[in-house]
DNA sequence: TGCCGAGGTCAACGGGTGTTGGCATACAGT
DNA sequence: ACTGTATGCCAACACCCGTTGACCTCGGCA
């Protein structure tokens, strides 16, 4: 993913716009709903495009999720701030696009959706994990609980959209959960 | 629902197979995947009886979601073991049947699924936060974060099975969680 | 100007879906 | 024993899906 350049290819613009309207319908609909001729609609331009450029419907849901979830340089951080520094992130995250809200829904019911979400866990979320927690041999699990607090917010807030979760301010979505991230991470084990 | 009863007509059997087949498919394939002929062929009996006894595929995921999830008596409970209690029914509510996954599974996709998961959450979780919060006023924002960590939780262990977390013993579940949920029923507002 | 390939449309295929109506069979009540 | 009804199967319908291949239409180049 080298981000915006000037297209090349005039086709370019048709690519992209295929994406757009995947990315869109993939978070809103699940795999299964979202249909190859919806996406197309979508698009402006006919099913086969979508073939041709992506091969098929799980190459274009592929395209999809295959970005890198910049996580933040946490190597000169203090400590006691980790609580709050991973949970503006992670809020950060869920509001910039749809590629999360799209990973979790997928991830329920589809299995190429859940791989991506477990390998996204043990790529970003567990080595981060790993440079802060007491003692290294149980950050696995330290991550998940951090993923179990953080994936359940994401859940309430933004996909099943409970009212009181989903009117939460930002600020105190933080207040409420910095201190549970910050004490699966370097709380003595209990 | 009254349970367990004599069979009073002899297609009862066969309105619970289908019930039973539907629970399980619901519960792994989501609302999408899992077929009416699936469904079907795991009850040994023919599509159409579907549709003659529960009258559509959206009928007989109703009937699969009609369910009551019986809460503990809080009434005279120690409020310091509140997390712990609640954190343990959970986890007994998950691990009992399949109910629970599927509502999760299919509420991420499905309108009438998430329906009913936010119905639950009003109708059980709600009114129980508002026993044990200090000020009732904001129960309802109490009970969703209750609801963020146990639904985080659930959705890692029992549907995206991330090791570490489905690897986690009962114990260590409720230890680690516990003192989250106490503090979001009970804790000063920060 | 003539050509050629890239970009795009169109119609169709094979298969799977939920759902329906007709027909056989076994049972219960008289 | 006879009959009406509950129970079940079978075949088909209409629809939607992902996917394919044949065809058209431009823009750039020799």
């Amino acid at each position: 993913m080298t981000g915006s350049e000037v297209p090349r290819r005039r086709s370019d613009v048709t690519r992209t716009a295929i994406l757009d309207a995947a990315r869109e319908r993939f978070a809103s609909d699940g795999y299964e709903r979202a249909t190859v001729r919806a996406i197309a609609r979508d698009a402006g331009i006919d099913p086969s495009m979508v073939m041709r450029y992506y091969g098929s419907k799980e190459g274009l849901f592929a395209a999809v999720i295959d970005v890198e979830l910049d996580f933040p340089d946490l190597s000169e951080l203090d400590p006691d701030q980790l609580g709050v520094v991973l949970v503006t992130h992670f809020l950060d995250l869920w509001e910039r696009d749809t590629v999360l809200r799209t990973l979790l829904r997928v991830g329920v019911t589809n299995a190429s959706g859940s791989d991506r979400l477990r390998q996204v866990f043990a790529t970003q979320l567990v080595p981060a994990a790993r440079a802060f927690v007491p003692d290294p041999a149980d950050a696995e699990r330290r991550a998940a609980l951090v993923a179990s607090q953080v994936l359940g917010m994401a859940l309430v807030r933004y996909v099943l959209q409970f009212g009181p979760a989903a009117d939460m301010s930002r600020q105190d979505v933080v207040a409420w959960l910095a201190p549970t991230v910050q004490r699966y991470i370097t709380a003595e084990a209990p």
